[in-house]
DNA sequence: GACATTCATAGGGAAAGCTCATGAATTGAT
DNA sequence: ATCAATTCATGAGCTTTCCCTATGAATGTC
């Protein structure tokens, strides 16, 4: 056997209230207990630690030293204690993630502010990737989730849609644009558009499924950052071909996104995990701060 | 309930070797109880610690930060062990105690060399006083013991006498001297004599025991230090009244001590400590050797 | 697809831990 | 000086914990 905690905690006790029958108060025990406690630890590290006559109780030297080993080691297990309880409930720790460029810039901003609210203490580090990467680097690094747009099923992961958003055309709230529920991507043709470029994943999908249908979308801009498309459409160049949910409403206040139909596609918004690992309490609490926040969108 | 050293050596074990089973290998007991283990600890901090599917064990970001605070409060446990059972095995520790100069000239020097060759890490912390100041200051400090002097009982304390020195001549090794048996204090008279002062304790001792008889002395010199008394008469200046324990024969080798008899006198050296209180196991070692070499003298 | 390995769980017996009751020693008060 | 009160130690008995054996379920290997 070996020395416990418990003696420890009956240890200190003693030695502080020179008293066992203090000491049992203090531990919620009876001095019984107590006395059998400090006869366990002295045997147990083969020393005596108290002078005990029937009347008073006296430290020796090597309870005085024992001490304060002791009250360091209690006063760890309750570190660690503390610490891992405020892991489990989210009250400290840190959330590490990988997030596609065009999630983290659009999605992210209303997802992170609400978790911040809740969970001010945790630390969040985001790895922001292009779309490509996402999947590699998530099983390169030790990041505990990924969000972003994937297609198909990835072995050793489970994938599950957040939101998806439906392709749309972004423009400037006139009257015009406003009145309308939809445009065809014929009816886009017309005007001047502004896409992503094609070798990007959004493209790519867009340039496919037209594909499907015969269609070809020949936009008047191509640009490789979500930022860029919107800050060109809001000064009037165009209009922006982005998923609604790429659309920052509180950054662009003037855009407003109006979906694009035959065909209507839309590009999911995916949470990407390990499967068979749990996710630390702290990166549980964002994923459902993710999800609720981003259900409530189309 | 709290959590245990027992649960964090398991999850120490598991954490390290990645494995249940080769933890309980480990630990020296089965693979159930270290899975119980496991399950208690978690459940103790609330915290998810592995994630086991039947096939692995892989730690949780919990866990890493739990690992290094577990090592250190085993590893705290373990110091603890061996410290203290060092410190009951007088391998290391502190002797600190209380010596009348006599005891600390003569006697000291050759338990010293035997403690110090049987106990070689043990601090010794002597603190030689006048032989007045003995009891005084053993009941004002926190000294273990005391070696000394000591005349009659002291409340709180025990005395034992470790060996009693008769009140000697102490003289050059002529041939003359050397064929003595004793002397009688009367024949010392018709000598030069060195002799303690008179408000020295061994004095007084000799003065009451004279007195009694009707007898008195009458010292050719007086000195305070016993090691004075001995240099003189190393040089030939009288013979010194002295206990025969004080006379240190590896220091004067010239010199040869010879009771002095009507009255025979004797001089207890005591060991002087605290009733009820245990000494430390290195006090307790140095005691023993105290008695073993002290008692090999007359 | 059979086999081996690994973790989880159930049952039972051994050990430990706690409480209650009691005893012995000492202090303090009447 | 006696008596009451306090304090620590010990023993009996009960409860809880602990650990082992046996078995089951899942997964990777040949």
């Amino acid at each position: 056997m070996n020395v416990t905690l418990r003696q420890l905690r009956a240890f200190t006790a003693v030695y502080r209230t020179r008293s066992i029958t203090r000491a049992a108060r203090e531990l919620g025990i009876t001095q019984s207990a107590t006395s059998l406690l400090i006869q366990q630890i002295e045997a147990q590290l083969g020393v005596r630690l108290f002078d005990r006559s029937t009347r008073a109780v006296q430290p020796t030297r090597a309870a005085d030293e024992a001490f304060h080993a002791a009250e360091r080691m209690l006063s760890d297990a309750q570190v660690l204690s503390r610490r891992m309880r405020d892991l489990a409930e989210a009250r400290a720790g840190r959330v590490a993630f990988l997030a596609s460029a065009g999630a983290a810039s659009a999605l992210l901003p209303r997802v992170l502010a609400k978790f911040r609210a809740a969970h001010p203490a945790i630390e969040i580090d985001i790895r922001d990737v292009a779309a490509d990467d996402l999947v590699p680097r998530m099983i390169a690094t030790d990041a505990e989730f990924a969000i972003g747009s994937v297609e198909g099923e990835i072995s050793e992961m489970t994938v599950e849609t957040l939101t998806s958003g439906r392709l749309s055309a972004i423009g400037r709230r006139t009257a015009e644009f406003a009145a309308r529920r939809s445009l065809t991507w014929d009816e886009l043709a017309q005007q001047p558009t502004i896409a992503m470029r094609s070798d990007t994943r959004i493209r790519m999908q867009i340039d496919l499924a037209l594909g499907l249908e015969g269609k070809r979308l020949t936009p008047t801009y191509e640009v490789t950052l979500i930022n860029t498309a919107l800050a060109m459409t809001a000064q009037g160049l165009g209009l922006a071909i982005l998923p609604a949910t790429m659309l920052p409403a509180d950054q662009f206040p003037t855009l407003i996104a109006k979906p694009l139909i035959r065909p209507a596609i839309t590009r999911p918004v995916s949470l990407l995990q390990r499967q068979g690992r749990t996710l630390s309490p702290a990166a549980q609490a964002f994923v459902a701060v993710a999800r609720t926040v981003l259900a409530s969108r189309t």
